[in-house]
RNA sequence: GGCCCAGUAGUUCAGUUGGUUAGAACGCCAGCCUGUCACGCUGGAGGUCGACGGUUCGAGUCCGUUCUGGGUCGCCA
């Protein structure tokens, strides 16, 4: 028996009365009527009500302080049985009482309320913010999904292996954070982006299925989504695996685990699988939110003959919004407002009223012909967005109305996880700078069509095996099918006008291990942080995190980042300036 | 680095057109209370209104600069 309790604060059921027992815990409140005190003493497993009838205890019954204490336990009457606790039906009637660690009696928040509190002062006090249940809560549901994920994954007959985190600093991708290394004089070790490199170095190796919770540094500045520093992947890797190997694995894995952790609903596997360009038009983004029923349309021809100056020349998008017509005219002036400000010139509309009677200001700009197409394509009291500009921006600027629309007119499932694969990216894009082409994502990617489609194709039109899972318009993952050949390789990177040389510098260990006998392989990486933080339904990724830095990159309770002694500097060969 | 929002008691916030001694709730302290469960009641303490400068007879309020925090664009192969 434990020296400090027989039962945690969350066991003790009717079947326990008149025994005596030990519970330590926080006190979570005082509810003191003179002559009885009531304490809740909370602890990681829930919350049992202590009971005192000796006042002399009061002065040491601060919140918050750590206490042990000993009794036997009661049935409670029937009309006082608290129904919003697990131990409701009992309390402990104390005898003895230690204080085993005393709180200061002002701190610095309320524990309960811990959410609404600063940020700065939550992460500053993080250890009293994680006390709060519904916080505490977040990191219990981490742990579960973690454990989850890797049984899964085992179950699939993946190995997880773990790679170092002291590595190479690689030339592409994102700033790294670096280590200046003691032993070698003006050399850096670099915290691993991602164990991208180990992985496939793992299928040269002759793994087979490879996965790890693995830790990724990236010195990139944060979003509500993205933890600055550093973040956890549930990176894998398959070997002789193609796209639909890895789609089929995540469908899986994360298919159970969404189901497995929330009520909402999940969209069956198969998993929409949407080529880019497809989604560029119909959802102005490359991770849209299939939640949000409104899909665009492309109506640059419907338009091509309309004598309207603004749609002149120009592609045009549209969405249809049903029953929007019904909306009152200050829902259209926020609308417009909406579109000013991410820097539209205006936003038309044409609204179908009663008896399909057409309406709004750009109507009488199109002929009889294609007013009747028009009606013909839309129900009553629908309302068509127009969205007009220079090919860059259009796409980007429809899938903002889009969203909008959705949450305006309130038609998002929030009950709902909707997940998809955005595929088929493009493997270049022109670049204004050298007037030459880059890679739009990963180097090493496997183009589709491989060393021919290279050779004989405009690079322009190449696309990748290369694809995203996104999920409620939150991007979990990139991946790809890898280019495991060096011919191949060696062709990608010259069209980006890179010199073969560069492989073999920058690249060392890839380049050479694929030449002695790689297999096809490929894999993806999705975010553990964003799947707790969907899954938890927050809208801040700090939230799933136990101790996240602020958004300025700093760790308020530990003090990094923190200058350091002279004689570190000079054993590390740093010098300040 | 750009843009947007915020900063008033320990905490969350209110504070009108610039006008008396800057308020509320929770928390804290003291007292009362034997069945509460966010207990209740009475009383009390607690403020460089982020900082600096300016306008004004007078600034929490207006202007400028700056600091801090959050969001976003850039960035994130």
């Amino acid at each position: 028996m434990s020296q400090y309790r027989t039962h945690n604060c969350g066991e003790l059921r009717k079947s326990d009365i008149d025994k005596t027992v030990r519970l330590s815990g926080w006190i979570d409140t005082v509810r003191d009527h003179g002559g009885v005190i009531f304490v809740d003493l909370r602890d990681h497993y829930g919350v049992t009500q202590a009971v005192f009838h000796d006042d002399s205890v009061v002065g040491q019954l601060s919140k918050e302080s750590v206490v042990l204490v000993e009794g036997k336990v009661r049935l409670r009457d029937k009309e006082t049985v608290n129904d919003k606790i697990e131990t409701g039906e009992v309390e402990l009637h104390c005898e003895r009482t230690d204080v085993l660690s005393r709180a200061e009696h002002s701190l610095p928040f309320e524990i309960r309320e811990s959410e609404k509190i600063r940020e700065d002062l939550r992460l500053q006090y993080r250890y009293l913010d994680l006390r709060n249940p519904a916080v505490h809560e977040n990191m219990v549901l981490r742990s579960n999904v973690t454990g989850f994920l890797r049984k899964e994954m085992e179950q699939l007959g993946f190995l997880e292996i773990q790679t170092p985190i002291l590595t190479a600093s690689s030339p592409e991708g994102a700033r790294d954070y670096l280590v200046p290394s003691r032993k070698h004089h003006g050399k850096f070790y670099a915290l691993p982006q991602a164990p991208q490199q180990f992985k496939q170095l793992l299928m040269a190796s002759g793994f087979d299925k490879y996965f790890q919770i693995a830790p990724c540094f990236r010195d990139e500045d944060a979003r509500a989504d993205r933890s600055p520093g550093e973040f956890y992947q549930l990176d894998f890797e398959m070997a002789f695996a193609g796209q639909e190997d890895v789609l089929g694995v995540c469908e899986t894995v994360l298919h159970n685990t969404f189901k497995a952790f929330s009520d909402k609903t999940v969209n069956p596997a198969p998993f929409p699988r949407i080529p880019f360009a497809e989604c560029m038009l119909k959802y102005g983004t490359d991770k849209p939110d299939l939640r949000n029923p409104l899909i665009i349309q492309d109506l640059t021809e419907f338009f091509s003959d309309a004598d309207f100056a603004p749609f002149k020349n120009k592609p045009v998008r549209g969405i249809t919004a049903p029953g929007c017509a019904k909306m009152p005219k200050s829902f259209f002036e926020k609308m417009l407002g909406f579109a000013t400000s991410i820097g539209m010139k205006g936003l038309g509309y044409i609204s179908v009223g009663e008896g399909f009677e057409l309406k709004g200001p750009i109507v009488k700009f199109l002929s009889p012909e294609k007013q009747k197409i028009l009606t013909r394509s839309m129900s009553e009291h629908d309302t068509v967005f127009f969205i007009s500009d220079v090919p860059g921006c259009i796409d980007s600027l429809a899938g903002q109305i889009r969203t909008e629309l959705g949450e305006k007119l309130n038609l998002i499932d929030t009950d709902s996880f909707s997940i998809c694969f955005v595929v088929d990216f493009p493997m270049y894009e022109a670049d204004a700078e050298t007037g030459g082409y880059k890679f739009t994502h990963n180097p090493f990617s496997m183009p589709q069509g491989e060393l021919e489609a290279l050779e004989t194709a405009s690079p322009l039109e190449i696309k990748a095996w290369q694809y995203d899972v996104v999920c409620n318009g939150i991007e979990l993952s990139s991946g790809a099918v890898r280019n495991h050949r060096p011919d191949i390789m060696r062709k990608a990177f010259a069209i980006a006008g890179y010199d073969k040389a560069v492989l073999s510098e920058k690249f060392p260990a890839l380049y050479t291990a694929f030449q002695y006998g790689a297999p096809p392989h490929a894999g993806m990486a999705p975010g553990i942080d964003r799947i707790v933080m969907l899954l938890a339904a927050k809208e801040n990724i700090r939230e799933v995190i136990p101790f996240p830095m602020n958004a300025n990159a700093q760790d308020m309770l530990m003090g990094a980042p923190c200058e350091v002694t002279e004689l570190q500097l000079r054993e590390a060969h740093i010098k300040i300036r």
